[in-house]
DNA sequence: GTTGGTAG
DNA sequence: CTACCAACG
């Protein structure tokens, strides 16, 4: 989910277009990504689009079709994966995956009913990552040429790392966690751009781009206290106190400057955040767990192996995949010819 | 989420 | 060419 503080961060929002993220490397929350396929990728009736064998294969199909979106814009990917999760984090996990048991209980009463609006919407809302399915999303990277990065622990935090050490132009999440792990820049919604009219109106998911720096101007604050606002609003790694959202935790920062002046103040907080819990939070984000111990493989793109993987292995259609792979390869050629040409008149 | 066919 | 919607595995 995510530390929640979107209307902070609003004003400094940019929308960048699709093409100035040509020849740039991304490093991108790759479970991040997965959660957000395998909720609406999916059948009318909720569920999982599977292989012959009855395994999912929702993953496979978002991150093949969005990535062949990326390599067309000659963006160049770079996966993060999680590593293990923060001790800190395992009330959070547990209360998730309850959750999302609750939710699949529903959606099987619903199916039984059949109700299949109501199986879908309840079907998404217990969308989960199974085991299979990291080895084959790296299965498929692999496939597409594209590199991954194993996080020691959270992946925002090594996305985080990637990005301040130049190695990538910006960290790719839908999570806010980037900034509290001091990330540079943070890029949302990076998936096609497509515009809808309503009542001549234009509307589009656009792209948002944002930087720690504007962010924290804006704001008036420092990244240290970035995270204890966060941490008053809540986190995955505590749950913040109830009743206090953005705009309190902003005020409250601003007025007193820490975590430790706010409680000083209104002591009743106190019960709800105690200070030990505050200092492994603030650690968690201040100090991260992270590796320079990576390299970030890019292999050739193997267009005859992904038609083996995806479609004898994993039921996908040969028309499909082969269709898709070819509009790449033709935009790719394109695009070195238009480079070459405009290297050659200059 | 993305594709691709169909209707306007 | 756009809007809409079922299908995708």
């Amino acid at each position: 989910m995510g530390v929640k503080i979107t209307e902070l961060v609003s004003a400094t929002r940019r929308t960048p277009s699709i093409m100035d993220l040509a020849n740039k490397r991304l490093a991108i929350d790759a479970f991040n990504w997965l959660y957000s396929f395998l909720a609406p990728i999916r059948l009318t009736d909720g569920s999982m689009l599977q292989d012959d064998q009855g395994l999912a294969t929702s993953h496979l199909s978002g991150f093949f079709f969005r990535n062949i979106y990326l390599l067309e814009n000659r963006i160049k990917p770079v996966y993060v994966f999680d590593g293990k999760p923060s001790e800190l984090k395992r009330e959070t996990v547990a209360k998730r995956a309850e959750a999302r048991q609750e939710a699949n209980k529903r959606a099987e009463e619903a199916k039984e009913e059949g109700a299949v609006e109501e199986a879908r919407k309840y079907s998404e809302a217990g969308a989960h990552i199974e085991k299979h399915m990291i080895p084959e999303c790296k299965r498929l990277f692999e496939l597409m040429g594209i590199p991954y990065v194993e996080a020691p622990s959270e992946g925002e935090a090594q996305a985080a790392h990637l990005v301040n050490k130049n190695d990538v132009y910006t960290a790719v999440s839908q999570d806010y966690d980037c900034f509290l792990f001091g990330a540079r820049s943070l890029l949302r919604n990076l998936t096609q751009q497509k515009v809808r009219r309503i009542q001549g109106k234009e509307y589009r998911i656009e792209m948002e781009s944002y930087d720690l720096q504007g962010v924290l101007k804006h704001l008036g604050i420092s990244h240290a206290q970035l995270v204890d606002l966060g941490i008053l609003i809540g986190t995955d790694f505590n749950p913040g106190i109830k009743g206090v959202g953005q705009k309190t935790a902003l005020r409250y920062v601003k007025e007193y400057g820490s975590i430790e002046n706010v409680i000083d103040k209104k002591p009743d907080l106190a019960q709800h955040l105690p200070m030990d819990l505050v200092d492994r939070v603030r650690k968690v984000f201040l100090e991260p767990d992270v590796t320079d111990d990576y390299e970030m493989v890019e292999r050739p793109f193997d267009p005859e192996g992904l038609v083996e993987f995806l479609c004898k292995e994993k039921s996908f259609s040969e028309e499909r995949v082969n269709k898709r792979i070819a509009t790449l390869q033709r935009e790719l050629k394109k695009a070195s010819q238009q480079s070459l040409d405009s290297f050659l008149s200059s």
